[in-house]
RNA sequence: CGGAGUGUAGCUCAGCCUGGUAGAGCACUGCCUUCGGGAGGCAGGGGCCGGAGGUUCGAAUCCUCUCACUCCGACCA
């Protein structure tokens, strides 16, 4: 993408409504721009990483067996009264009525509509277990909104939903979604530490929290030192010595009486991005989600749910990758891969050894956010930094004097003068293998 | 929902106390000089001072009401 047709409205000026860094640097980079209280556009290059968390999202559902659906945002009341909740959810429900002056709401969440499908379709023991989820807007309205997209009021939810014969597969979904959910944080970038929690509205025996450890997490943790060792990102094998480890959200943990001991006991900052229930019935039974057993019983079945902020991990991601100058992404989310800058637009040396770079990764399939602005370097460099892509080639006349470009690692901060031809011949690779690796010395 | 604030140019803000021609920096437009980490000069464009009432010869400024937004607390992906 060439910057000079490109809708990326940066910015210098820290906009004076935003208290966290994730949210200034959303603002500043140009991905969002509020409508509303916690109410947001997501301009183009917001768009973009809001893709990639989702796709990351979506590919760990699918590996883990579940299906994708999409249920609508607009809900009939009438559901919400048959599983009780229609009074119990209170303001946070909005609520609408349409033209025939029948009552709707805008989904908070999507228990009834999920279980009203499987009620009208799912009969049989032999069709079990199931696993649907979508990626879909949600909206509630909170209280008070803040921290920009980290608590909106509309969000972009991925929820599922299990259903099981009996508690044992329950439990067997369950563990499939923790395990799912580890790997899904990790893949961007994010440790996630799973926590005990209290289930809260949705109701439930059996929850746990994933939280971003982040001083400006909303939510305090506490947890067992080893945590700090453990490898989260590892295979489900061993899940149950992780699930075993002690972990606890603050209306959870019992400062008199927890297992831990005190100088083992750790206590920080969580951001919570995702929330994983078992609730048995609760919905199944108002319902009447009922399936047949074998022996021609009735079985009212077991339901498990399962919920990641996918916008609210954009600013996740944010708060645990950046530094002063801005933004740095993990490659995994990262916008584009790759900054290029053109430092003397109208040189036509520049222009055309740019022009040679910009071809060429596009080639490779490379996204690149090509800087061909007749700007000042300072601005591109800083606008560059902002953004935070994972690799900048520096193009500019005294570099090509002697045939050279700089290939800079954002993370590292590490800088290298290659070739042109050694530029192609290695980028590529480079890309590939990520951010955070170091150059070669040059 | 309680408490505290703020609404003036696209953004960050001054002006308000003490009423009298609407301001600055950045951004934007044009020209010139620059160009290796947020350049400089000159010239421009841009505002119903959130909205409605009121007081006054005269209101961004004083009063009343309203709307929006932000912050602190209690609640949540």
């Amino acid at each position: 993408m060439r910057r000079s047709v490109y809708f990326l409205p940066t910015s210098k000026e820290t906009p004076a409504e935003a208290q966290i860094a994730s949210h200034r640097l959303m603002l500043r980079a140009g991905m969002i721009r509020q409508s509303s209280a916690g109410i947001y556009n997501w301009l183009p290059i917001g768009l973009r990483v809001l893709r990639r968390v989702e796709q990351i999202v979506r590919e760990e559902q699918d590996a883990a067996g579940a299906q994708e659906l999409l249920m609508p945002t607009i809900q009939p009341a009438d559901l919400w009264k048959e599983s009780g909740r229609y009074d119990d959810y209170g303001k946070e429900m909005l609520r609408i009525v349409d033209r025939h002056e029948r009552e709707m709401l805008y989904g908070p969440t999507h228990e009834e509509v999920i279980t009203d499908i499987f009620r009208g379709f799912i009969k049989s023991y032999r069709d079990l277990p199931k696993n649907l989820y979508q990626i879909q807007w949600k909206f509630r309205d909170e209280v008070r909104p803040r921290f920009g997209v980290m608590r909106g009021r509309e969000f972009l939810m991925k929820d599922n939903y299990s259903f099981d014969l009996d508690k044992d597969g329950a439990k067997r979904s369950y563990d499939t979604m923790y395990a799912c959910y580890l790997k899904t944080f990790a893949r961007m970038g994010l440790k996630a530490i799973p926590v005990r929690a209290d289930p809260g509205a949705i109701g439930g025996d059996m929850s746990h929290e994933f939280h971003i450890l982040a001083e400006t997490g909303e939510s305090a943790v506490y947890y067992d030192a080893a945590f700090d060792d453990l490898d989260l990102t590892a295979a489900s094998s061993d899940l149950t010595r992780l699930q075993a480890v002690y972990a606890a959200a603050d209306d959870e943990h019992d400062p008199n009486n927890c297992p831990v001991p005190p100088e083992r006991l750790r206590s920080a900052r969580g951001i919570e991005v995702g929330h994983i229930f078992y609730f048995g019935t609760k919905y199944s039974k108002p319902l009447g989600a009922i399936v047949t057993g074998p022996s021609g019983e009735s079985i009212t079945v077991e339901m498990g749910s399962y919920g990641i902020g996918v916008s609210r991990l954009v600013g996740a991601i944010i708060e645990a990758h950046h530094d002063d100058a801005g933004i740095l992404w993990p490659a995994s989310v990262a916008p584009f891969q790759v900054g290029l800058i053109n430092l003397k637009v109208g040189d036509s040396a520049c222009d055309e050894a740019c022009a040679s770079i910009y071809a060429t990764l596009l080639q490779h399939g490379i996204e690149v956010l090509y800087d061909d602005r007749a700007e000042s370097p300072g601005v591109k460099f800083a606008d560059m930094d902002l953004i935070g892509l994972p690799w900048q080639i520096v193009v500019g006349p005294r570099g090509l004097k002697t045939g050279l470009v700089e290939l800079k690692d954002r993370h590292s901060g590490a800088r290298q003068e290659l070739s042109l031809e050694s530029l192609f011949a290695k980028l590529p690779a480079e890309v590939a293998s990520g951010p955070g690796l170091a150059l070669l010395p040059g």
